[in-house]
Order: structure tokens, then C-alpha cells, then sequence
RNA sequence: CGCGGGAUGGAGCAGUCUGGAAGCUCGUCGGGCUCAUAACCCGAAGGUCACAGGUUCAAAUCCUGUUCCCGCAA
């Protein structure tokens, strides 16, 4: 099939890469504007771009894909489909109707649960045991269209927002390929969702990392997993930021109140929470790199008794 | 040139302002104690103080340049 690719950060670019490896002629790969990013706050490609440009396909970066000139733009490529996955623009209706198989979206979640940002990070920030892929056919609303194939995968007890990340990422480019030999075949089955049992999610902002003691240890801990690699889960040690990476839940409690550093041990410092108590194991202050908490105590002096303030 | 912190035995840090014998907490190795131990006691090994120049009788420390790491901001 003659096919155009939109996306624009990592997740994307697996599934880039398998429809090319599935043999499928991808006449155009559009991807959001480079940004400046980094220290150097230099222009960096879009990781879709870089891998586009290292498979010698055309690259359109349009600020406003809703734009009627970027309509015609991409109709001159005449697609049968055109594959959407992390993109970061909306999609309009014009460029929706364009190619005869439509546009099909490779989203993160098991829809209709989690439609918008951020599905990822959200499902372990919740606590849930299972999540996965989702294909659908778009429609003008905000991850509503018809699903085509839907493939779950287990969060791991020590899941991190960014191995499952990698492992949805995989399991979304297999099956958008899938998805592309059904909708060929002729063979492709279209769900609508249940829009009762439909739910949203925020994109993650920093601030969402703050660690609030008072909340329990468990959902502390999920948001530590979830937030991981970015932005990170964190709190105040002092007039220092402490950024929390990898901790354990204690069902039991202490009496002290949320927040209190109830005791130092050799390689974990043990938290009193709202509900439970939470071992912090991997800690990273302000300007230093992550590391085991008892790498951590040996240059650190942790007062027992003291409290973390909200970040 | 966006702002800031940093690079010191294997790990995490102090020492740098005010140049003048390489230190702390751990780890490792050896020995001891113990029913036993991740606990305790004794001892040992291990560092061209990121790199390159400069100043000085003398540089981890002062000056210049370079590389790399991290936080913020985006």
C-alpha cells in the first residue's frame, strides 16, 4: 500500500520502521517541526524525522496540519492509508476522508479506556494490572473511532513509565502492521466503542510528580514507577530537590505523621505516608546522578525524624 | 553562546574561598569476636585529585582552554 506516516516522538518510529519492513511503499512521513531541546537548546529532528531521513523517505513538518494547503500537500501523494501514532496535532476531517482506507491510529491504551494523552504513564500511575494497544479507525473525535485489533499486555509489579513504553511501542508496531493486512484483506472488523465505559486522561505536567505525603504508600509508589523516566516523582529534602526513583511499599505504619523520615537503615530510608510507609531504594538530589540509596547515605547525612516537604 | 551544580582510590562525599604531607562514610581483601550475621573489633591494599596549558620555591586548591555528567528551563 501507498502509505503516510504521521509521528513524532520514540513511540512512533517502531512502527515506522516494521511497515517498511513489511514491505509497504511509505511515500511521506509527517512529523511535528524540529523543537530546540536539550542544554544546548539546539534544533534537534523529531525521532520520527531521523529515522524517515535514514530510510530515504520524504519528510513534511507542517506547524498546522489543518491548514488547507497542507490538505492538498499530502492528497498529491495519493495514499491508501494513512498511518497516525503519536503525531501531536489533530487530524482534520478533509485529510480523515482522504485516503480509501482512512486514517488508522495506533493508540496506547485498550479503548476505550484512557483515550487522549499520556496513556502509558496513566495506567501504571493507576495501578492497573493490564493495559495495551489499541487500533482504530479515526473519526473526528478525540480517539472515538472504530477499533480494528486490540492486543493487551501485562504491567509488570516494577514497571516503569518507560519499559512499558518500549514494550507498547513494540507490541503497537506489530500490530499496525496486523492491522494494515486485515484492512487489505478485506478482512478488517470495525468495533465501535463503548462510549459509557469511556474514559480520559491528562497530559502529564511536572508538577504532577510532587510527591503528596498524605496520599498512600502504594499510589505514591505507582507514581514513581509511572513517572519514570520522565518527569520523575519528587520531593524537598531540605532546600534540595529530591527526586525519588525506585521505592517499596510497607503496609505497616509508624505513628509519625506524612512525610516524616521515620528511620535511616544502611540502604533505604523508610517514609511515613498518609496510608503505610514507603522505603525509598534509588534517590537523586538536585545536580547529582540517580543512585542506590546507600550510595546515597554515604556522602549524605539523612536526620531520622526529619520530614520531605512538598516539592 | 538560555540559567546553575559537578568531575578527588571501586561507590557516595569533604577538602578549593585563605596554595604548603590525600581525608570521611562505605565497599574490597586479610585477621579477630560470635551459635551466627548484612552486626562489632583490628589491620591492609587501592588515587598521575577529568584532560591540556599557565602562574609559583610549591597547585586538588589560583588563571586560561577543552571534554564529559547532572539539575532547571524548553
Amino acid at each position: 500500500m501507498r502509505v503516510i506516516f504521521m509521528g513524532t516522538p520514540d513511540f512512533a518510529v517502531g512502527t515506522l520502521e516494521e511497515i517498511i519492513k513489511a514491505g509497504h511503499e511509505v511515500v511521506l512521513v509527517v512529523s511535528q517541526p524540529d523543537k530546540a531541546v536539550g542544554r544546548s537548546k539546539a534544533l534537534k529532528y523529531t525521532p520520527v524525522k531521523a529515522c524517515a531521513l535514514a530510510h530515504g523517505i520524504e519528510v513534511y513538518q507542517p506547524e498546522k496540519i489543518r491548514d488547507a494547503a497542507c490538505v492538498e500537500y499530502l492528497r498529491g501523494y495519493e495514499p491508501d492509508i494513512i498511518i497516525v501514532e503519536a503525531f501531536g496535532q489533530i487530524i482534520p476531517k478533509a485529510i480523515l476522508d482522504m485516503p480509501r482506507f482512512g486514517c488508522v491510529n495506533v493508540h496506547a491504551s485498550l479503548l476505550p479506556k484512557y483515550r487522549g494523552a499520556a496513556p502509558i504513564q496513566w495506567a501504571i500511575i493507576n495501578g492497573d494490572a493490564v493495559t495495551g494497544v489499541t487500533t482504530m479507525r479515526m473519526d473526528e473525535g478525540l480517539d472515538t473511532g472504530d477499533m480494528i485489533l486490540k492486543q493487551e499486555v501485562i504491567i509488570r509489579e516494577d514497571e516503569t513509565g518507560g519499559s512499558l513504553f518500549d514494550r507498547l511501542s513494540e507490541t503497537g508496531a506489530k500490530l499496525c502492521v496486523q492491522t494494515m493486512e486485515a484492512i487489505e484483506a478485506g478482512t478488517a472488523v470495525y468495533t465501535p466503542q463503548d462510549e459509557s465505559a469511556a474514559t480520559h486522561t491528562k497530559k502529564i505536567y511536572k508538577e504532577l510528580g510532587s510527591i503528596d505525603w498524605t496520599r498512600d504508600a502504594k499510589s505514591i509508589e505507582c507514581l514513581i514507577r509511572g513517572l519514570d523516566p520522565w518527569p520523575s516523582a519528587y520531593t524537598r529534602l531540605g532546600d534540595k530537590t529530591l527526586k525519588i526513583w525506585r521505592a517499596q511499599v510497607i503496609p505497616t505504619n509508624s505513628g509519625a505523621a506524612p512525610g516524616c523520615i521515620v528511620k535511616v537503615e544502611k540502604n533505604r530510608i523508610l517514609v511515613q505516608t498518609g496510608e503505610g510507609m514507603l522505603a525509598l531504594l534509588e534517590v537523586q538530589l538536585e545536580g547529582k546522578k540517580r543512585m542506590p540509596v546507600d550510595a546515597f547515605l554515604n556522602g549524605y547525612e539523612v536526620e531520622e525524624g526529619t520530614y520531605f516537604k512538598r516539592g
